[in-house]
RNA sequence: GGACGGGUACCGAAGCGGUCAACCGGGCUGGACUGUAAAUCCAGUGGCUUAGCCUUCGGAGGUUCGAAUCCUCCCCCGUCCA
């Protein structure tokens, strides 16, 4: 079960086999099975510089297009330099703040460095590329656009679409900007045909209609065939959106959501959703998948899949090394072990937990009660709260349950005399740092 | 502009003169069990110098020994009529 890095060497089957396999067709245009097996085609999907770093929730067209590599294929990641100025309407209610073109540039920037370790950019035969569409649409001028673009559309056929319709009917409306969106990245796939004989368009399955539409316009000013494939939506079974948390979103850039986090979400998946998500995530075979399984079925309580979905994606997403480290982090926090470890070695654990600084004074002498230290640190939002917690037996320092509320805090308890770790029930921890 | 109905803690919702810091449900926070899960069970959920005290029931006044509860005015929300 090793994790392989980027590379081209081409698998065998057919990538339509395999992505089906894996549940990550939702939807295909007919004959595009046959012809994925046939040629060796290039294909792209859209990523939106909403934010200057990706999260989870991408990670399934990165892998989209990661697996298309290995079968010989071409991959395209576009980066929406030029959509993105204008907002996507699809699965959207209410009208997007738009972006300014500084804004977009930064984030194009973060967007591209994180698709860097999936694809491989100097494959010999099918290398992968990224492109900003603001190259074309910057300098598209309007008259030609509605000449040579607008033309092919009828008002009619884009009201028919589910993403316009739905806005039509709510109270917000939608923007002629908007409405021109799916417009433009028709445009796109008809650019990314001519310029790089594109004829894959891959997405979530909210982009059919965008899809469709570029497919056609294609069909339309060059007679040429394009195809269109989406994946499902990433679900979870307890309802909730994929990829966020009590405590946000989980973002792939490790400044954001650190290695730690990161693989605390995938350990935490859900029975329900590990297989698949192990499907999507990972580059497992079918007969380790089915290992796994078996294994959820029969032990679930070893979640063995659960390990080795957040091993295998924190390892592809952070590197090796801070899979170390988050693995190290996860054990300290949840094993107890905190006598073995230095100072140094706890703030490096503790790194992401929210941490208060006291000066060394607060802690002289008789010290501080503990009631006012949960208080100060936020970690109760009163005395009272505090007082509480102790009580139920929910409130432990240095990994030791405290017992008496009426306790102080000197140097004495301070881990070399610098550093104490508050914690309330089992995840929430607080660092205090004595300056 | 008129007629009703209503505004209670994070949300929903009881209470309609004292025994109300306010039933109950949800949420949330602890605890037990467990797999760092789900389900379940238990406890807590205004503040404090915690056998007690202080501040809360849309707002401001008033009646009363005593008000979330009664009265007056005001603000806001819903429904119907104009």
């Amino acid at each position: 079960m090793s994790q392989a890095r980027p590379q081209t060497m081409p698998q065998s089957g057919s990538l339509f086999e395999e992505y089906s396999w894996r549940g990550m067709v939702f939807d295909a245009t007919p004959g595009l099975s046959d012809i994925l097996s046939k040629e060796s085609v290039s294909a792209y999907i859209g990523f939106d510089p909403t934010a200057s770093s990706l999260h989870i929730g991408s990670l399934l067209p990165i892998m989209c297009l990661a697996r298309l590599q290995r079968f010989g294929h071409t991959p395209i990641a576009i980066v929406g330099g030029g959509t993105g100025l204008i907002g996507d309407p699809s699965g959207k209610t209410k009208e997007r703040q738009l972006l300014n073109a500084v804004q977009v540039e930064e984030n194009l920037a973060g967007i591209r460095s994180q698709l860097e370790p999936f694809l491989d950019f100097n494959a010999a035969r099918n290398p992968a590329r990224i492109v900003n569409n603001l190259d074309w649409l910057g300098r598209l001028g309007l008259i030609d656009f509605l000449r040579d673009t607008g033309k092919h559309f009828t008002v009619n056929y884009m009201m028919s679409k589910e993403s316009v319709r739905r806005r039509l009917d709510s109270e917000d409306g939608i923007s002629y900007t908007e409405f021109t969106y799916m417009m433009l990245q028709a445009y796109d796939f008809l650019k990314l045909n001519e310029l790089h004989d594109c004829t894959l368009q891959l997405g979530g399955s909210d982009q059919w209609g965008n899809i469709l539409a570029g497919a056609e316009l294609i069909r339309r000013v060059r007679g040429g065939k394009a195809h269109g494939l989406v994946f499902p939506l990433v679900t979870n079974a307890a309802g909730t959106k994929f990829g966020k948390t009590e405590s946000g979103t989980v973002w792939l850039d490790p400044e954001r959501t650190s290695p730690y986090r990161f693989y605390q979400f995938w350990l935490n998946t859900d029975d329900r959703d590990v297989i698949p998500y192990i499907k999507y995530f990972t580059w497992l075979d079918r007969p380790d998948v089915e290992e796994l399984e078996v294994a959820v079925a029969g032990r679930p309580g070893q979640r063995e899949a659960q390990r080795t979905l957040a091993r295998n994606v924190t390892e592809m997403v952070h590197g090796p090394a801070a899979l170390e480290g988050a693995e190290r982090a996860s054990k300290v926090l949840f094993g107890g072990a905190m006598e073995a470890l230095s100072a140094s070695e706890l703030l490096d654990v503790f790194e992401e937990a929210p941490s208060s600084e006291f000066d060394s004074d607060v802690f002289a002498g008789d010290g501080i009660g503990f009631l006012d230290l949960m208080n100060r640190t936020g970690l109760a939002a009163s005395r009272g709260e505090a007082r509480r917690l102790v009580k139920s037996g929910g409130v432990y320092l240095n990994n030791v349950r405290v017992v008496d509320e009426a306790r102080s805090i000197t140097r004495q308890d301070c881990i070399e005399g610098r550093l104490l770790v508050l914690r309330k029930g089992k995840k929430n921890y607080r660092l205090v740092q004595v300056t």
